[in-house]
DNA sequence: CCAAAAGTGTTTCACTTACACCCATGA
DNA sequence: TCATGGGTGTAAGTGAAACACTTTTGG
């Protein structure tokens, strides 16, 4: 830092990488491009930081503007910055990523040129710049996180049947999980409050419905507890 | 990524938390400032990144030069973009962390202008810009780090007892570790090679030595093992 | 023989995992 | 009465944590 302010700067961008989740998939919200490079590509939306505002915002807002989708909480993912990652100029890149409930951020039908639309992973187009890369990592890191942070009751509609929660749990982690095993340990945890509800109209046997304890969760976050499933 | 590509541009910077460890102590690698703003402060090793240089490189040779410091493995923090950081004008600085044998880095009498100084964690002194946050997130992502990665046994002579090897754990943790179950956890692993040799001119009884059996942890690292503390 | 650290095992407890059947409901 | 998912308990194994005394050496 104690060098002159004088120096060839390399352009700075945000991408977002945001994971929706519905009952049955996990799905990742892309772009098309409408400019070269990759004109006519998928890429994750993001653009560039402007000069009053900080990164997370810039990200944020990059997001809203290109999709349409607000009001998620994104995460600092990592930071991209091999010189040729773009095939122009350099362009340094900040990653961010978020999950969030697929219901909630249906996308527009395309009402400006720019076509925005969900991908189920596993049935990914071709991306754009090193956008796979990013979006690989970020999968890594929701897979590491959702072990220990009750990150996925948010995504859920206030009421749920631990069924629901369990395949939420499933669909992030690509696996299968026990039911009893999955259901003692959600259940211990704490944070589910039982109601006096089941689901209606089913065809089969109703399930009971749980609402997240948040109350509870924060009382328990505060005092050291540890999240897993 | 579909804006067009001018832009007002922050200055990018890189900065590096090099943590150093002794027989006794956690410590952090710092400079001390000869430009404004923070003139005379104590400040994180960084710099500007180059046009032609990835972030990796950049966080290298800034490390290299200003501290004489080379040969470490640096990982990536974090990126800290508050527009208000640098009180002149907006500097985006991608953090980087290291853990470094002291032996190995000693100081050199500061020839050139500038000096380099290694304090211990929790005498620090007042630091320039944010810097004191960059370094708290370090700590706490080393102390996560360091429990399902062996990073420390590297920090060792290539000799060394267990008590030594747990000392260290101790320090980096900063909690204290008991005796029998940490011997019973690290020789586990397998990734120790008892050696025919003890200690020499000590004043009591002598400790066997171990080796680090790099060979083996490789091999367990390829076979997705998990090594915990 | 004293000081100082080296070295050593067992028990308890909590948690993970594997696993199979009956139940309630709507069609 | 059938199909569908809802709901439940136990046993075995694994790993973490707590805990105290004897041994070896140099001075």
């Amino acid at each position: 830092m104690a060098h002159t302010y004088a120096h060839p700067r390399p352009a700075l961008a945000v991408d977002c990488v945001v994971f929706g989740l519905d009952d049955q998939d996990l799905k990742v919200l892309l772009i098309q491009r409408d400019l070269e490079p990759f004109a006519g590509r998928w890429a994750l939306p993001g653009g560039f930081v402007r000069g009053d505002e900080t990164l997370d915002q810039a990200a944020l807002r990059e997001l809203g503007e290109e999709t349409g989708v607000s009001r998620v909480y994104l995460e600092q993912l990592y930071t991209f910055g091999d010189p040729a990652r773009d095939p122009r100029e350099r362009v340094v890149s900040v990653a961010y990523y978020a999950l969030v409930r697929l219901s909630d951020h249906r996308i527009q039908a395309a009402t400006d040129a720019r076509a925005a639309a969900w991908y189920r992973i596993g049935e990914l187009p071709a991306l754009a710049f090193d956008h796979r890369r990013i979006l690989d990592l970020a999968l890594a890191r929701l897979q590491g996180k959702v072990r220990y942070q009750p990150i996925g009751f948010e995504l859920l509609p206030t009421k749920f049947s631990l069924t629901r929660l369990q395949r939420l749990y499933e669909t992030v982690l690509e696996r299968p999980l026990d039911k009893r095993n999955f259901r003692k340990k959600v259940l211990g945890l704490g944070i589910l409050a039982e109601l006096d509800e089941v689901e209606r109209d089913v065809p089969r046997r109703p399930a009971r419905l749980y609402r997240f304890d948040e109350k509870t969760y924060r009382q328990q976050a505060r005092d050291g507890f540890l999240f897993e499933i």
